[in-house]
This record gives structure tokens, C-alpha cells and sequence, in this order.
DNA sequence: CACCTTAATGGTCACTCTGACTATAAAGGT
DNA sequence: ACCTTTATAGTCAGAGTGACCATTAAGGTG
């Protein structure tokens, strides 16, 4: 942008159309779920894709992917404003679309289980779709969710994001089958366990309380999130694949 | 973009600027430097700016980065191709340009100390600026600047990045400084060395040869850069600040 | 009710990696 | 000759981790 209008005449281009696109995660019955939309028309009709949508002259893309979550999921805008949404990358291929030129800016948020999308309008055709072995999806959507798994998976390495996955009293094996759903790999126990307690300020003990973890075993004791946001020294997944 | 033109008339919507705008460093006298441009008029006239320009109506934001990476360095497009450049984010504040709508997807490129930058065209006034203590930038480049040293730092803790500010032989007293001056540290000397040393394919020894670092002390033996991409482990800044 | 299964939790041990240091080698300067 | 400078080699203690084994506390079953 060094003299982006330096000789710029508004019509001398053909407009590029600005959409925000959402990856948005949760782990549902150890699997990894993104939320997705059936498409009504062409193209790709009857594909999923993400949700998401354009962004207004006065909004930033991140303004306007909160918004678009929020009508895709039903939920308050309180409660979207405070979940954690990163911007993933744009993407800009001249022919994702083929209808016209447009270009997504494409954000991943996660969110623990919540119970249905279905809230109003838009919401009313969302759905959780399990990540593993999806079909192709619309545009370059499945791309996309390619690249939020692979940044999602680096992520929950270096900082505490994993237990946005979780409600807010969770226990230890929960919080392992998050890293242990994201990553597809099985992680040891004991050693898990030793690793977030010794990390301060990743969880926080909900006193005195514990549930139980399906009936049978021993009660598990409840955390809640701590105020941390790194993790130092990360917590690095087995054999050192970076995906 | 779950169904981005369903309703969707060309001219509902003020048409947004699709910019690239590059975020190129260099390690030059201990210091990083960062490619600047000088405005030559409003708004911000006279204040530094970043390189960059429209995508074109068949780019992608990336081959608009790589043109206008060549085009603003003189370098050959042969060069620019094999550069490492790597989207950093997309900044879209309303009102980051106050002419109009500018939608700006940022790349960061890291090279060795070249020569000069006056290659021609445009390039006649793109020069190296220090990146510590430069005043304000052009709209929200100072941003950009400050976002894209905070990646670079990251990056070279996990990736073999730091090799690319290097020239095709070095010694790794001159990698350690790479990773010193964009890190604002300063490491042990002997401990860096082992570190590097013990990382497969992270650096490989040029058979026999050897430099004088500056006259003084006993001769280093160069180094060029291995296969490797990734650093497993990683190789952690002191104290831990993710910056 | 004794006994099995299950899952959480507590602990050990060896190995790797790292930070802090000390020592030696090879160059130029005085 | 002797000092300074820089590269290189090596030592040592402590942190962190992977692979285990042990114990506790729940439900299930004959």
C-alpha cells in the first residue's frame, strides 16, 4: 500500500468482493466437530460450507465475523464477544468463487460443547459436522478447515486455548481428550496430569468438588481455566510432527 | 461466505481496495532493518511506508506480494520467487486509509543484507530503515511492523527461518546474531553453538572453509543452511517472553 | 459381600536438554 | 613475548519428560 491510490480510479478495477469465513470448533464425544451450513443454490448446492459472510463498509473483519457467528450459532452477543476468535488467514485465489472475484478473510474460534446451533434465521441451517472424513467441502472451504485443524493443533501447544474447548468446571481427562482429539494421538496419563498442574495458572482447582466420569472409576477432581494464557515450557505433541 | 452473493447486487456495497503490503526484513550492522518507502504525497506525506500495492484483477494477495516485492527491490523475479514469504494477517480497520475503503492482506519476507535496493522503477526510493526506534509509519504500518517482528521472533524459535537473513555462507557467530537482534538478547556463545550443531539439517559445515570475523580472534568455520525446516525441539528465547 | 473392572491420582527412574561456567585454540595488536 | 579477541571444546547441576508401577475410589457381578 505504499501509494495505494496513487493512480487509482474506482472503476478502473472490477470490485473485489471482502467476505469473513468461520472455522468454528468444539469437541463432541471425543471428535472434533466444526460448525457448518448446507448450501441452498448454486454453486456447490447441497455442499456444507462455512459460515460467514460480507463485510459491512463499517465494520473491521473481525467485527463482522462476530456478528455472522453470532446469527449463524444463535448466541447473545455478550457471549460471542468474549469467545476467543483469531484470524486464520485470507484467502485470495481469483477463482475460489466462480461466480465473481471474492476475497476471505477466514477466522477460527472455539467453543466447548454447546447444545444445538439452531437459534434464529441463519442459525436454523447450522450444524456440527465431525472433522475427520468430511467430504469435499464448497469453494476452498475444506482447505480451510484443513489449515484451522493444523493451526488449532499448534496453538494448544504454546498456550492454554485448549480449555475453551471445555466448560467451565472440567476435569483432567477431559482437557486430555481435548489434546488428545485435536491431535489425534493418545497421550500417557500421569504425565499429563503433571504437566497442567505444574504449569501455573493454566487450571485452578474448583474446590472441593468432583464428578463423576461416566459412572464408573474413581471421581474426578474439578478445574476451572486459569488467568494463563502461554504455556512455558509448551507442551508438545508426541514425535515432534508439526502436521 | 456460507452463500456470499445470494442477495447480492454489485453496487449495494461501496467497493473495498484488495492492497498487499509488505513487511521485508534484513539484519544489516547488528541492527534489523525494515524496507521502506518515503510518501510522496497526502495523506501522510513525507512519512515512511511500507511497499506494497493492488492485487490485480487474476493475482492471488501472493503473487501480488511477490510483484511488488520485485518490483520495489529491483530483484529478479527468479529471486523473489525462492524468497520465503509468509501472509502475516489482513488489516481491516474502516478506516485505515482516509480516502477509502482499503482492505490490506500483509506478508512478511525475510532476506540477507543485499547490496542496495535502487534497482529501478520504483524501487529508486525503497531503502533500509532500522527497525528499533522508527517513528510513525504511514496509516497502520507501524502496526504491521511491530505484528511481523513479533512473528519473525516466534518463528525462529520453532523454524530454520533465521538461516534465510544469512548469505549462502556464514558462520554461526553471524546466526547468533540473527537471532540476537531480533530477539533484543544476547545468548551464550558456546551454548547456541551446540544447540544449532545438534539439530539435524539445521546448518551443514562448507568442507574446509573458514572466514576471519572481522579480523580479530580465531577464524569460524562457515555453515550454509541445511534441509531442515523445523526445530525439534524448539530453540526458546531466554526468560520465556512470548513478546 | 468379596472380588473384578475402571478411571483418577501419586510416585519413581532414567534420559535429554539447557543454563552457567571453565578451558583451550588461533588469530591480530602492542 | 604478552594481551585481547573470537571460536571451539567440555563439565556439571537442575529442569523437564517419557515410560512405568502403585494406590485410591468408584461401579458392576457372581
Amino acid at each position: 500500500m505504499s501509494d495505494p491510490l496513487k493512480d487509482y480510479d474506482p472503476h478502473a478495477f472490477e470490485p473485489f468482493a471482502v467476505t469473513v469465513d468461520l472455522a468454528v470448533f468444539t469437541v463432541r464425544e471425543g471428535r472434533l466437530h466444526v460448525l457448518l451450513i448446507r448450501r441452498g443454490q448454486d454453486p456447490y448446492e447441497g455442499s456444507w460450507a462455512l459460515p460467514g459472510g460480507f463485510i459491512l463498509p463499517r465494520e473491521s473483519a473481525e467485527e463482522a465475523a462476530r456478528r455472522e457467528l453470532a446469527e449463524e450459532t444463535g448466541l447473545s452477543e455478550a457471549v460471542v464477544d468474549s469467545l476467543h476468535l483469531e484470524q486464520l488467514r485470507t484467502y485470495s485465489g481469483p477463482d475460489r468463487d466462480p461466480r465473481m472475484r471474492v476475497v476471505s478473510v477466514a477466522y477460527t474460534a472455539l467453543v466447548p460443547d454447546l447444545p444445538e446451533p439452531h437459534g434464529g434465521g441463519d442459525a436454523a441451517h447450522a450444524e456440527w459436522v465431525a472433522a475427520d472424513g468430511l467430504g469435499e467441502l464448497a469453494f476452498d472451504h475444506g482447505q480451510i478447515v484443513a489449515d484451522a485443524h493444523d493451526r488449532i493443533g499448534a496453538r494448544i501447544e504454546y498456550t492454554c486455548l485448549a480449555t475453551t474447548f471445555c466448560p467451565t468446571a472440567f476435569t483432567l481427562g477431559e482437557l486430555q481428550q481435548v489434546y488428545e482429539t485435536v491431535w489425534g494421538t493418545v497421550l500417557d496419563r500421569p504425565n499429563f496430569r503433571r504437566k497442567v498442574l505444574a504449569t501455573p495458572g493454566f487450571v485452578e482447582p474448583v474446590a472441593g468438588a468432583s464428578r463423576l466420569t461416566g459412572g464408573r472409576g474413581k471421581p474426578a477432581s474439578l478445574y476451572r481455566a486459569g488467568p494463563a494464557t502461554a504455556l512455558h515450557p509448551p507442551l508438545l505433541r508426541p514425535e515432534g510432527r508439526t502436521a
